[in-house]
DNA sequence: TGACATATTGACTAATCAGTCTATAAATAT
DNA sequence: ATATTTATAGACTGATTAGTCAATATGTCA
């Protein structure tokens, strides 16, 4: 990657979080990167493909961090909290990336084909999951519920902590998690 | 609420969550509403305060949904299980006016008294979760985070059913509810 | 060295934008 | 009935936008 791209990207993925995909121009994009609007274009094509890019770039940077095996050691509230606690830090320590995820992963100027580049990678997430329904360490809910309840926790203990950072410590961390796992344990 | 003045707002409300702000133009919502770009600049100054107007009629619509008293003769869990089902009910009946809040609640061009017009009406909410709190019904959780982890709920739930429509009967959204409560009940 | 490709620049352009303005039409008041 | 205010329309404007282009610089390879 060199270094002028990359400035753009980082210059995008601030810009987009703090005003939005039309609310950036891309003559602030460059100037924010410190580069010449003809450098963006020479890049990236247009500006759609620019925050596609940045798209693949976020994702992959999420998934890199939240990728490790399940450890049959340990428990399976042990795992499971892991995995938590790697997508908690990873949203904690890149609010932008998390944010732009956030923002736009819904956005009609991602397109299809960049989505499906990532999508897939999430199979193995979700079979994680299964292993905890059919241990029945965890309530029968089928599993679209699931990855939507372990998002929504995600995205709340997040954007807690992102608004109150003078409450992030290990203990109150701990007790988000505590929300999450007595959700779905059972008994 | 004169007519036009209302199909303005629908329109807005429309294409500022499927294209955003800035991406959507003034001569679109016009079009759309059906009426003249001098008619929209008629009711509203500029594009500012058409948007502030709309946060401040959508969370009013939100506001007169959700509001109701505390019912003694139920349980404490009953209350706060209509509570839930009122958000959720609201989010799925107006997934536009839902989608609007939960993208625009941060936005720069939502001004500070806009969101001070409503914010205090929250307070009963508040109060209403310590009731629980005090007579030891649900965890010894700080009120911040108990506010986060229930919005985190309503939004899990509200996006679930939004995406698997075909998922949404009484049975599913108790077995939500069900997540959400066992995360804060106590034993 | 010299030839060719890649990187970088910023002035430029056609299109689009928010908001204005003038002209009427409709409603309301006196 | 007449005057005054309010509603509606759409052509128009100055500013801004995404993207182009021609010029120049830097790197690469034989």
């Amino acid at each position: 990657m060199n270094e002028k791209e990359q400035s753009i990207l980082d210059a995008s993925l601030k810009l987009f979080v703090e005003h939005g995909f039309h609310g950036t121009s891309t003559a602030q994009i460059a100037k924010e990167a410190g580069v010449a609007t003809g450098t963006l274009f020479h890049y990236f094509n247009n500006k759609e493909e620019l925050i596609n890019s940045l798209y693949i770039h976020t994702k992959e940077s999420l998934l890199k961090d939240i990728s490790g095996n399940y450890d049959d050691k340990k428990s399976f509230k042990q795992n499971i909290k892991e995995l938590w606690l790697k997508f908690n830090w990873f949203g904690i320590n890149n609010s932008y990336m998390f944010q732009f995820i956030l923002i736009f992963h819904t956005s009609p100027y991602i397109t299809s084909l960049t989505k499906e580049h990532l999508e897939n990678r999430y199979d193995e997430l979700v079979e994680f999951y299964m292993q905890g329904t059919e241990k029945h360490e965890i309530k029968m809910v089928y599993n679209e519920l699931l990855q939507d309840y372990f998002w929504g926790s995600i995205y709340s203990t997040v954007t807690h902590f992102q608004k109150y950072p003078e409450k992030l410590n290990e203990k109150n961390l701990n007790m988000a998690f505590e929300l999450f796992w007595d959700g779905i344990k059972i008994g």
